[in-house]
DNA sequence: CTCCTTTTGAACTTATGGGTTCACTTTATT
DNA sequence: AATAAAGTGAACCCATAAGTTCAAAAGGAG
């Protein structure tokens, strides 16, 4: 492992931070702009560095967009995976906690880094599949598996009734960020809490509807 | 300039349909190389033309954009209105038709021209909002609309549970789209026939499930 | 044939931005 | 203080592409 704690090493002393401020502006700039039309010029004053740094740090724009673009991704995969653990708990009050862990989905899905990333994503699956790839695989899909897992022990424990849970992880996705992609234009406007938590409610309910256990069979 | 007009002065031959093969040209290109990375010099070689003949139809690059995407968002429309004009004659056996209904509306989703256009949308949010509005509610905005008449019309028919139309149209699309661009590796890869049916019928079987009407609860 | 509009090809202007070079400064460690 | 790695600013090269100009050609209408 790499130097991460504070003033330690000897080649690399406090500055090699400035690769995760590169980065960070990276990311900015290309959400800001896109990738044809961020500058590297712009990168580097966001970071508060010179352009020859730039390139010291990461070699050319395209190593700078895949670093910056798996950065971004990670973030959001930790912050999915910290939700869906809320799901454990669920046993008590299903409907109640699934808003809650719905309603914290959407904040997710529609916060500007997420939003950002699905822009990018789709603008340049021409050029970089395979990084698109992985952005996709390491945020809906990990989701998608977290939210599965707990699913499927819902319906072992009798509340939900028997069903493949990828199925069904993948249809609650679909019912919560279908209606906010719609309501929200694709991401161009912003959407009041109110109305997010309502598209959270309605998806918990339809999806309780189709996969609640029926009360005739319980267990 | 005059390009809004309907047909300038009389008859201008039929060489004026250099403009049709121009906008055909612009959103191939677009499609294939995204906004930024198009040249209206490969624009103009796609429509068989010279690069000045594509200024004198559409004065620059954004305006060639804008009716570009505004004419294939016309046409997804189109194909749009179709299908969901299918769902009239729903009455008789409801799962069958909504499932050949669903099957349609992925097909038309997923196939080249509506993916590129959604992929050109999400890319150029930032650079063309208005036009994005414009593309969104041509398509998605016109299919939910169409769709929510019909629904409503269930429900006062008695196959459906009493419900907002507007919001189950909503669900019924998501349910479709989203497992499809969870599958499709947002439209980067296909998806077979087979699973696009599976698709299909597992989103309206969890549909019914929420909307139909109990059977306790007739009319 | 003649007039008039449109098209064409090619060269040209201008602007932008990726990537590099280099001489110079900053900083931390010994 | 000495040293070496890293950072800085500015200039530079080069490719690409938007948009224009112009003289010549093509094609339909009278």
């Amino acid at each position: 492992m790499t130097d991460t704690a504070s003033t330690k090493r000897s080649a690399p002393r406090g500055r090699i931070d400035k690769r995760v401020a590169i980065l960070d502006a990276a990311f900015t700039v290309f959400a800001r702009r896109g990738y044809e039309q961020a500058c590297v010029q712009e990168i580097a004053e966001v970071a508060g560095v010179a352009k020859p740094t730039v390139y010291n740090h990461l070699s050319d724009k395209e190593n700078l967009f895949r670093h910056a673009i798996e950065a971004a991704a990670d973030a959001v995969m930790a912050d999915n995976l910290a939700v869906v653990d809320r799901m454990r708990d669920a046993g008590d009050d299903l409907r109640t906690t699934m808003e809650d862990v719905a309603y914290r989905m959407l904040r997710i899905c529609c916060d500007e880094r997420s939003r950002a990333l699905r822009r990018l994503a789709y603008a340049q699956l021409n050029r970089f599949p395979d990084v698109i790839e992985v952005v996709h695989r390491r945020t809906s899909g990990r989701l998608a598996e977290g939210l599965a897992d707990r699913l499927a022990r819902l319906c072992l424990s009798g509340h939900l009734r028997p069903c493949d849970p990828t199925q069904a992880a993948e249809q609650f996705l679909a019912l919560l960020t279908g209606p906010m992609e719609t309501r929200s234009q694709l991401g161009s406007r912003k959407v009041s809490a109110a109305e997010t938590r309502a598209v959270a409610a309605a998806a918990v309910d339809t999806f309780l509807r189709a996969y609640r256990a029926t009360p005739a069979d319980p267990s």
